[in-house]
Parts: structure tokens; sequence; C-alpha cells
DNA sequence: CCGACCCGACCAAGTGGTAGATAGACCTTG
DNA sequence: CAAGGTCTATCTACCACTTGGTCGGGTCGG
């Protein structure tokens, strides 16, 4: 999921796997479909991780803090993006169902941020939300910019501006 | 350029222009050719419209609060994104020239902002470098999630919070 | 005549997807 | 227990379509 949904390609997954590209069609029928469960799997697995640190730090403002190492790790690992990132470009043409999909990942993201904001009391309870959007945008965005210049370094001193201002606590 | 460089194609192109897509090639040897062509046009672009912005204001904060324009004007156009966004997906298999070309465009985005953030004493002059990033990076954050919900009015919110904590001048 | 520009015809490669056959696991039944 | 049937997963072979790109020839202004 590094290239895009224009680059997933059944015989390259099909050699991943060590199987043939048309018995792919045996477990999803469809490319909307295979595209939409790898879809659907990745947020689940970020709601697990969020989960994780909600679950080792009872401080909100700690968990908030450790929120941008989700970001981190997609680019330590082989230098990728996140969901909506990647959606980007290919928006337009993109199967309703992967769409949808690949919303739910920017859906969870904001909620975590917008329940842990309405825990601490760090802003007004009616601005949680778009405070929320904003954090995420802010690190998807950090994100994005570090991997066009493959330079993990690049996201972190982003990070720190982000802290620096206050839209991450310090 | 709204749906990415593999979606973009002779043919579409050639009809577009009211040509026949062979005849693409007269002007642009490859795609790789086309692609960078265009980024550097994009980029240049939007040079001017900086220049523009600097222009019209000599107050340096007055400039920088106007920032986030060009990247709404983008959304209000077709929903469009900005070049660094839709390269990040396809960035592993983007030609070189390609890729430089879009790097241009966040380049000059940087150098723009860091050199009013450097003439307003609102930051640090040693910091004025990596703040001008940040700023860049979350405001391109914020259209790539506005544009993935096709909704400019979360992008306004989004800029409203990075106001409120003073990542931009409010 | 020449060079810039454009065209139709074509090509090799890659795309998602289909059809039909095969092999094995498992379950039912005489 | 053996025989048969069914289901699942895989295969090979193929298809229609799109892609970037080539080739040779036309057309037209300088």
């Amino acid at each position: 999921m590094a290239r895009g949904y224009n680059g997933l390609n059944f015989r390259d997954i099909a050699a991943q796997v060590g199987i043939k590209a048309p018995s792919i069609h045996h477990h999803f029928a469809t490319k909307a479909d295979l595209g939409a469960a790898v879809a659907r799997r990745y947020w689940e697995d970020t709601v697990g991780q969020l989960a994780a640190i909600a679950d080792e730090e009872p401080d909100p403002i700690v968990a908030l803090r450790r929120y941008p190492e989700i970001f981190r790790a997609s680019l330590s690992n082989d230098n990728r993006i996140c969901l909506s990132s990647f959606m980007a470009a290919e928006y337009d043409d993109l199967p309703d169902r992967v769409k949808t999909e690949v919303q739910c990942f920017a859906d969870v993201n904001v909620a975590w941020l917008g329940k842990l904001l309405n825990d601490t009391r760090i802003v007004e309870p009616g601005e949680s939300e778009s405070r929320a959007k904003a954090i995420y945008a802010a690190v998807a965005g950090a994100q994005l910019f570090a991997r066009g210049r493959s330079d993990i370094a690049l996201f972190d001193t982003m990070i720190a501006s982000y802290r620096a201002v206050g839209l991450l606590p310090a």
C-alpha cells in the first residue's frame, strides 16, 4: 500500500503471497473489494495502536504527546504514508467502498484525539473536535512532507514546532 | 493534474487540447518530460501568487495571514490539491525529474514563509525555517483532509485552529 | 525544399477479470 | 471402512482494454 491504489496490482500481490494472480479473485471478487479490505484492516490496526497508547498512559496529556509516534512509525517502516494521504491524488477515481474505508482512518484518529482533548482541559469543550482535526491534519501533513524527502528528522522538526506553539501538548 | 501522475494519460490530455495523442510527443518526448513541465509550471505559478500577496501587503504579518488563500483556492477550483500532496502516494515510482520539480513547490512555499517569518519578529530568528516548514505541512495537510471530504468549510475550521494556537498569525 | 506540426495505424506491455480444469480436504452415506 | 460428492483453493490459458510510445506519411508556412 506504499504506492497508491493504482499501484496496487494483482500480479505483484500474488507474487508476494506466493500465489498466481487469478487466485486472488477467490478471496476478493474485485479490486475494489481488495482495496477496501486493505484499507479496513489498516484503520483497524490504527485503532489498536491508539487504544494501546491510551491504555499505557493514564494521563491524557502524555497520551496526546505520544500521538505522532504512529505516523513516525510509518515513516520508519519503509518510508510509508498513512491511508488518507495516499488516497489524496487518486481520490476522484477511487471506488466508493474504498473511499469510505479510507475516511474511517481519519475518523478514528479524530475521534481518539477529540476524546483525549476533552478529558484534558487544555481546550474549550466546544472546540475539542475542531482542534482534533487540526492536529490530525498537521501531523499527517508533516508525515507527507517528510516522506517526500525521505527525512524522518524533518518530521521530528515539524512536530517540535507544533509543540512549541501549543498545537500539541509540550 | 487532479488525479495524480498515473492518472495523467496522453489520450485524455490530447482530447482536452484538441489534438491526437501521438502529437504530444512532438512537444514532450516522454511522459516524464510532460510531468516535469506541468510540475514546473505549477510551482512557477505559485511563486507568482506568493509574490503578489507579498506585494499587496506591506505588513508581513498580514501577508502571512493570507497564506492559506492559495491552498483554499485549489479546493474551490474543482477540489484540487497541491503538487506535493498528490505526489505522495506515487512518490516511489515517480521519475526523478518530476520528483525534483514537485519538491520545488514545497521549497518555494517554505522559502516565502521563512522570509516573512524572519521579517516579523513573531519567531526566534533561528527557528523561522522550521516554523515555515511546520506551517506549510499543516496547511497542506488541512487541504488534503478537506479535499477528502469535499468540504471547504472543514479547511477553514482547521486554519482557524492554527490561528487560535498561534501557528499562523491571528 | 524544409522543418514544425499533426495524423492514422500500429505495437509491446501491463491492467483487471473470466472460464474451465485440477488437486486435496472434509463430510456424508451405503 | 470405502466410495462418492461437495467445497475450497489453486492453476493455466485467455480476453478486452488501456497505457506510453513508434513509424511513416501528410500538410502547410517560410
